[in-house]
Formats: structure tokens, sequence, C-alpha cells
RNA sequence: GCCCCGUUCGUCUAGUGGCCUAGGACGCUGGCCUUUCACGCCGGUAGCACGGGUUCGAAUCCCGUACGGGGUACCA
């Protein structure tokens, strides 16, 4: 082992010793039981939803304990990193609710809260390891180090760097001052325990219960290597030194982490800090042909928060729908209430859910619907203003307009429609209220009124003498009686029963009659009440939709 | 290869030895309500991965197998 001179001259001369930065960052002072909860995520492109759904977790177990939840950027690998991904994540937090306590922008005393930003503290727990005689450098080149790999493979014994093939661990004295003194790139190891080989690593999840493993007998790369600065740490160590040193109690992260508990329990142990408690989720899969899998970032759409945001799924929706995944006990409560429970970790699930969309749309539609008109058009706008700039336009121009088809239906109503499920579906469900955005149907063979089943003439027919009789009647029981008028002396049966029992007899029923009206004032076969739509779309409207149907032979 | 985590209706799940001829929700679907579209209401559909144990009794406990996910990186 080199002398502690020799260990310190590898780092900067005026770098801190461990304690300095202990007292630096002193234990917080939290009621008893408060959860100092943390999100790591790697600035390498578009937030996953997961990210969200682990987040909404930390909040969750934070806030309900009076304690503190800390976002910290693990930017160790620079080569992933991508422009724009912090302020990405900023706005993805803000939209769900889950912005961290303390992160850069909001300091608590514990930053810097990017990685990048913290090489310092790494250099002194880590120069602390080798004094200890708990890490030592290592000059393998990743050739060598593929090729024992290959060699291992071959002769059918675990891989890895441990035991004889931990080729630097027990190097002479001698051997290392040659490297070092030639400029060979190094990295820093951890020395596992010498008796790791044959034994196993016990502890216990929040979520699972006791977990056991074989210990880890890898040493493990704590500090890359780096000519020039920054030398950042691996994972594994910057979780060890900056959880402690941010005093974070709970660490809820994925599960594929579990296998790396071992190495991190003995990092722990090897600095002699405190343990950290873990809880690891499962993650959100996605169905496939024969399967399910982890959501991907690459492949997925709907692994991307934008897409949720782009969709336009209000956030208390998203919410209420990740809790269920989370704890099921909150997916059968009202939303609100939903929100208001906690979340319990040893109710959490082991096995990763499917995001199920269907789902995901059915609890979006219940929540809209439970929003009053003006609710509505404030958060359409908003939404719109990000992501459908011609929309916003429209809006503005038709307040009143806008406020009256939504409130079709919706106020003073025990059982609002639920035909709206996101705001991107504005335009499809509402639009046809509004000249701007709807696009009269093109004759009676519109491919529209297809759907209906009547030959085109009869439609041409029905809708001619409808529109020569039309009374923009208020009141909508009377307005739907001239349509049945119409309707009957036109050959249609005035019940879809009677229809049926005496098919020859009739062109249609009332269903059908309604619906030539229906496709020709909103362009589709689901709409709300007629008589309602008509009296806040007015007469002039009305008619002129009717005449389209008509056709050109005679325009209006 | 080795190690770890998992496996209840299509999906999310309840279920911790008898309350389970397995309950709920979404989806799909039949009907009712209704002058039209919906909403709502009532009903239906469909599941304990497989094989051995333990037990008077197993979805629940044990063992094995299969399948899925993860780890075995100077990625997180």
């Amino acid at each position: 082992m080199l002398s502690r001179d020799e260990i310190d001259a590898l780092f900067p001369a005026d770098l801190p010793e461990v304690e300095y930065w202990e007292q630096h960052y002193p234990p917080r002072e939290l009621a008893d039981g408060a959860e100092v909860t943390r999100l790591g995520p790697s600035p390498t492109g578009f937030i996953h939803i997961g990210g969200i759904y682990a987040a909404m977790i930390d909040v969750d177990r934070s806030r309900r304990t009076d304690g503190v939840y800390v976002l910290r950027i693990e930017d160790t690998d620079r080569a992933r990193e991508v422009e724009g991904a912090i302020e990405q994540f900023e706005r993805a937090f803000a939209y769900f609710g889950v912005s961290p306590d303390e992160d850069d922008v909001r300091p608590g005393g514990y930053g810097p809260y990017a990685q990048s930003a913290r090489e310092r503290i790494y250099h002194s727990y880590a120069r602390e390891l080798m004094r200890r005689g708990r890490a030592y450098p290592c000059f393998a080149t990743s050739e060598q180090l593929q090729e024992q790999t290959k060699v291992q493979q071959a002769q059918g014994v675990p891989s890895g760097y441990w035991g004889k093939w931990a080729m630097w661990r027990d190097a002479s004295d001698d051997d290392v001052r040659e490297q070092l003194a030639a400029g060979t790139p190094w990295v820093v190891r951890f020395r596992a325990p010498d008796d790791a080989i044959g034994s196993r690593a016990r502890f216990v999840d929040e979520i699972r219960g006791p977990l056991e493993h074989d210990a880890n007998r890898n040493d493990t790369v704590i500090l890359k290597s780096s000519a020039t600065s920054p030398r950042l740490p691996t994972y594994h160590f910057a979780h060890v030194v900056d959880d402690h040193l941010m005093r974070i109690t709970l660490v809820i992260r994925g599960e594929e982490w579990i296998s790396s508990v071992p190495v991190h329990l003995q990092l722990f142990e090897a600095l002699e800090l405190p343990q950290v408690r873990y809880a690891h989720i499962a993650p959100l899969m996605k169905q496939i042909p024969g399967g399910k899998r982890k959501l991907s970032k690459r492949k997925d759409p709907e692994a991307s928060v934008d897409f949720y945001v782009g969709e336009g799924f209000p956030a208390p929706a998203m919410l209420h729908y990740l809790r269920g995944l989370a704890n099921s006990r909150l997916a059968d409560m009202p939303l609100e209430r939903a929100l208001a429970e906690p979340i319990l970790l040893d109710e959490c699930g082991v096995a990763g859910p499917l995001v199920d969309l269907a789902k995901l749309r059915d609890i979006s539609g219940d929540h809209i619907a439970t929003l009053t008109g003006e609710q509505i058009a404030a958060e359409l706008r908003t939404w719109a203003l990000r992501f459908d700039e011609s929309l916003v336009a429209v809006l503005d121009d038709n307040r009143e307009l806008l406020l009256q088809a939504l409130a079709i239906e919706r106020d003073g109503v025990d059982n609002p429609r639920k035909d709206l499920r996101t705001w991107s579906e504005f335009r499809e469900v509402y639009g046809y209220f509004f000249d701007e955005l709807f696009t009269p149907v093109d004759g009676p063979a519109d491919e529209r009124l297809a759907p209906i089943g009547l030959e085109p003439d009869a439609i041409r027919t029905f809708a001619e003498a409808f529109r020569a009789a039309y009374q923009p009647l208020a009141d909508s029981a009377e307005w739907f009686d001239q349509l049945r008028a119409v309707a009957a002396e036109h050959g249609f049966a005035g019940s879809v029963k009677e229809f049926k029992q005496n098919r020859d007899q009739f062109v249609g029923s009332i269903r059908e009659a309604s619906q030539i009206v229906r496709v020709a004032l909103t362009g589709s076969t689901r709409s709300p009440d007629l008589g309602q739509v008509a009296a806040v779309l007015g007469a002039d409207r009305v008619l002129a939709r009717l005449d389209a149907v008509v056709g050109s032979r005679t325009t209006a």
C-alpha cells in the first residue's frame, strides 16, 4: 500500500478532509420520523413517466412526515448528457405538482445539487478510503478487462474484478509508482471485504421486506478515470456519499438497483457511515406482442411525460392514476380523496404494472366531468397556449359561445356527460360550435353521413324538408317535436321499436332522422342534446348547415 | 452461465390457511332509462402459470419447473 503522502499527492493539496464535509452538511433538524427523500434523474433526454411516478412517492413520503424532498441531478456520465434536460425536468415536475423542496434553484444548504459540481466532495471520501486501504488505484485498460471477461466466461467463473482477477488489488507499491510516474490513466477501485466471497448480504426493503443477495465480491470502480477535472464518481459511490451528506433517510428507486445494494452497504460500512433505508419500486411496463417490457424511452412515446402533457391529460387525473398504480386502495377512491390519502410503501405492488391508457382516459374523463365550464375553459386555454396556438384565438374570440357550449348537459345536471377526456380532444368533441373549426358536410353523400345507413336521396329529402319547416325554438322538447313532425311526414317511424316491427313501411326511425340533423349540425354521430346544440349554434348556423346537406342543388 | 426480483380475469388489482363455487375497477358486451347522442342504472364475459408436497382444508405455506423482468459496466 502506498504511503499516506503518496496517496495525498494524487489529490489537490487543498482538498478538505471528510470531517469538513460532515460539518458543512450537518444532520438536519427535523422531527422524529421525518423522511428525507430524493430523486436522482440523469439529464439524458426527456423525463420518463416513471420519474414522475417515483417523484410522486418521494413527495408523498416527505410531506406526510414533515420531511424534505430533494432533487439531485445525476450527471456523472457526461457522454450521455442532453442540452436543456434540466429545464424540462423543472417544467414537468411543476405540471404534476412534484417540484422539489431543495435543488439548485431552491438551495437548502446541502448543495450543490448536481453531481458534476460535487467533485471535491467525492475526492475527499475516495482519498479517505485509499488512506484506510479500502480503495486503490487500478491501471487496467478496457481492452484488458474485456479480454479477462472473455476468459472468465470461457472458464465458467463469475465475471468481474475479483479474487485473482483483480490484477491491481494487491499490486506492489513499485508497480503502482511506476504506472503513476508514467502517467497511465487510472481509476479508483473499492477493495471489497476479504470475506465477501461466498458470504451473503441481508437487508430489509421497505416495500419487499427482507431480501438476500450474494455479497459483492467485485472491486467496483468508485472514481472514473480522467486526466483532467472533473474526475467523476460512479453511481455507487455518488449515491453513498451524496445520500449521506444530504442526510437522506429513505431512498426510493427502481428495482434494477436491488442487485447493487450489497456493494452500497459495503461502501457505507467502509466509510463508517450510517445506512439509508431502501424502497425499490417496480418499473412501469408496456404491453408488447407476447408479453410486456419496461417502458422504453427510445421506443415508446407514452414513456415520455411530454406525451401526457401534450395530449392534455389533466395533472390531477394523471396523479390519481399513478397513485392507484402505487396503492390500489387509492384507485377505488374519488380523485380528491385519492390525492389526499397517503401512499403506503408496504402496499406498493412488486410486479411492474402495464401503463393502461384506456384506464387513464377513463379517469381523466371522470375528472373533467367534475369541472365547471369556466374551469374547463381556463385549463383548456392554458394547454392550447403551449400545444395548439391557433385554438387559443378561436377560444378567445368566442368566449360566450364556448361557455354556452360547455354548459350543455353540464351545468345543473346530476351526471354531466363524459365526452371530453383530454384537452387535445376538444377540437374533435366541441369543434363544431365554432365556424373556424367546423367543415360543413359536402352534400348528402358526405362520408360523415354514411354511418346512418340511408341513401343520399333520402337524406337530402329529409334535410330539405326539415330546413323548410325549421323554427328556432328555445325549449328543447318543443324543438325536438318539430323534428318528430317532419320525420313522421317523411316516412320515419316515431320510435326505433316501431321501425323494427315494420321495416318495410318506413324509411327509417326517429333515430335516423335525428342523426341526419346531428351530423349536419356537428359532423358527428355523437353530440349532446340536439335542441340545446341548435340553441347555442343559433338559427343562422343551423340553416346554413342544413343547406350543406342538401347540397349545391338548393343552395340557400 | 451465475445471482436477484416477480407471476390472480385482456389490463390494474383485492386476497397473508377455512369468510373464495376468488371480490372490485377499466375494457368488451347484453339490457333498462330515453323523442335523438351521451350520462346514469342493472346484468354478462373472463383469472389463482405448471407440477409436486405440507394440511382435515391452499390463491394463500414449502420444493421444483416454466415464463417475464433486472443485475453481472470507468450507464444510471
